[in-house]
This record gives C-alpha cells, sequence and structure tokens, in this order.
DNA sequence: AGATAGTCCTGTGGGC
DNA sequence: TGCCCACAGGACTATC
C-alpha cells in the first residue's frame, strides 16, 4: 500500500528517468485508469501526447508531472495528475519488456531506451488524469486541481506543530482518524499511522480535543521520523523498487516496529526488562495495532 | 460536523 | 481438487 514515502520513491524515479522529455505517443490500455479524468480518454491523449514532462512533484500520495509544449498553448500549466491506490506501480522500461498482466497505460518517451512510462494497476483504485494547475503554498509555487482539496504533507516545511495543534483541537474526533484524514494532514495512510502513534506513545483513540501541544509536537516528529527512515531504507536504491513499488514487496517492512506485529513483543518495551505484546484491534474497517503499555487506552473523558 | 456504509477492483485464502 | 465467498484497502460519495 503506497503511502508518502513510497510516492517519494516513485516520484524521484521519474525525475531521473523521465524529466525533460516528450511522449511521443500514449496509449490507453484500460479506460477505467481515467476514471477521475472527465473529459474522455481521447481528450487524455491528445492533450499529453506531444507535451514535455516537467519536474515531478509530490504532495501527500499524489504525485504530478508538470506539463509543457514548446509552442505555448491550451497544455500550459496542466499537468498529468497520478495516484497510486492500492497497487498502481509506475515503471520506467524498454519497449520490448514484456507486458505487464495489469498495464494500464503507456507513454511513449523521445530519445532513448528505457523509452517507456508504464502506469500498471492490479486494483484499479488508482488513476491518471490532466489537471490544471492551480497557485497554491506548496514548494513548486501551484498544485493540480485534482488535488487541491487534500493539506500539505509532514515533509513541507509549511507544515508547523502550532497548525496541527489548533486543528487537532477543534476537531471532535479520534487521533488516528484525523491522522488518515488527508484534508488535515496529507500522505499519512495505515502504516505509517500506526507507527507514529506507537513511537509518540499515544492511543488511536484518543480524543483530538484533549490533545496538548507537547503531545502534537512529539506526533508530528514521529509521522516526519518514521517517513524519513523509510524513505531512507527505500530511497538509497531506488532503481531496484521500479520492478516494484506497489507495497506489497515488503520492502519497507523491515523497519516497522508496530504495525502488523500483532503478538510480537514490542521493542520499547523490552529494552527496558518488560514484556508487552503488540495488539490488534479492528478500526474503521481494518486494523489497528498498538502497544497496550507504551499506549494506554485513553480513560474515561479522555475519548 | 462526525461517523458510517457503499463503491470502485481483483487476487488470495479459508471453509467446506 | 475445486468452488464460493469474504476480505483487503485509499479516496470519494451519500446518508444519517
Amino acid at each position: 500500500m503506497p503511502e508518502l514515502p513510497e510516492v517519494e520513491v516513485v516520484r524521484r524515479g521519474v525525475e531521473t528517468w523521465a524529466a525533460g522529455r516528450t511522449v511521443l505517443g500514449t496509449e490507453v490500455h484500460d479506460p477505467r485508469s481515467l476514471r477521475r479524468h472527465a473529459e474522455g480518454t481521447e481528450q487524455f491523449i491528445s492533450t499529453l501526447t506531444g507535451a514535455q514532462l516537467g519536474t515531478p512533484q509530490r504532495r501527500g500520495k499524489f504525485l504530478w508531472i508538470p506539463l509543457s509544449s514548446p509552442e505555448a498553448d491550451q497544455r500550459a500549466g496542466a499537468a498529468l495528475l497520478i495516484h497510486l491506490g492500492m497497487s498502481g506501480q509506475v515503471l520506467i522500461e524498454d519497449s520490448e519488456a514484456p507486458r505487464e498482466k495489469h498495464l494500464k497505460i503507456t507513454l511513449r518517451l523521445s530519445a532513448q531506451e528505457p523509452a517507456q512510462l508504464r502506469f500498471v494497476d492490479q486494483r484499479i483504485f488508482g488513476g491518471m488524469q490532466i489537471s490544471a494547475l492551480v497557485p497554491a503554498e506548496h514548494p513548486s509555487g501551484a498544485v493540480p486541481e485534482g488535488a487541491a482539496h487534500i493539506g500539505p504533507d509532514p515533509l513541507e516545511p509549511a507544515v508547523t506543530a502550532e497548525q496541527l495543534f489548533r486543528a487537532l483541537r477543534r476537531r471532535r474526533s479520534g487521533l488516528k482518524r484525523a491522522l488518515l484524514d488527508q484534508q488535515l494532514l496529507s500522505g499519512v495512510g495505515n502504516i505509517y499511522a500506526d507507527e507514529a502513534l506507537w513511537l509518540s506513545g499515544l492511543h488511536f483513540a484518543r480524543r483530538t480535543e484533549t490533545i496538548t501541544r507537547a503531545e502534537t509536537a512529539r506526533l508530528l516528529s514521529a509521522v516526519s521520523e518514521v517517513m524519513e527512515a523509510a524513505l531512507a531504507a527505500g530511497g538509497t536504491s531506488f532503481d531496484a523498487l521500479y520492478v516494484n513499488v506497489n507495497g506489497t514487496s515488503g520492502y519497507f517492512d523491515r523497519s516497522l516496529q508496530c504495525y502488523g506485529q500483532e503478538g510480537k513483543a514490542c521493542d520499547r518495551c523490552a529494552q527496558t526488562g518488560a514484556e508487552t505484546l503488540i495488539r490488534r484491534t479492528p478500526f474503521m474497517g481494518r486494523s489497528s495495532f498498538w502497544c497496550p503499555r507504551c499506549q494506554p487506552r485513553p480513560r474515561q473523558g479522555r475519548w
């Protein structure tokens, strides 16, 4: 399940391999991957073909490639917006590479091999769309309309603990629910939410309106830390990740302390001589993993 | 406003 | 062995 670090690894790969190249041709093998592109398949193809790819950008789990054209025309100020969903992959491959079973979209790129940017997506929760760029507070100065509704992500300098603190206090909800809400802070999915809550010693059901400044600062640091760690683990050899960036490879799993660790001893407790087992609790139609000692369940009144 | 349920998909795996 | 069905989950929408 690609979350922010996985998407950033893909972004870096696309920057290395595809930025500056021209789209010579576009093939849509399955229009369901264009579900969010309202103008239809033909318009997608005609807009993309002939455009030059700029430096890829990212906010949260959304990735986009600004498009430009030598003759300034209607393509100016637009971007190819990509979301990997559950199972999306972006592959840069030689033209003769065997066709993937779930290949959805192919961009033929100028100049040299590897000359294809392929979008592969087994479950089709992800997709591509062409989206107008609108000015926004983002390191690049703009975000695509299709991603304008989500909040900044923890790796953007604009995010501060004070800002997050005020947003959480305004809310009347559970802490993990708020963390998964992409409009508040983007890029956090189920895996890194659990990791960050564990690292900061906060329970997933903690009421947001009772959170303190210190706890918020701890939480935000923890979110950044687990994401930077995953990025460091996966970002060093992203060539290999091109083969499989969908998260099922387990590439990022090595560093997980809490998520998926049900029944295993909590590392932090072990260091203090205690033996506590990580628990799994059904939550929001999925699972939450937590340590009952590090992340005590809030008492009545703190929920 | 917050919570819940339904929708989009397909491969996996448990149950029988 | 093989069939069926529940399940998984990110983002979005509809509804309470």
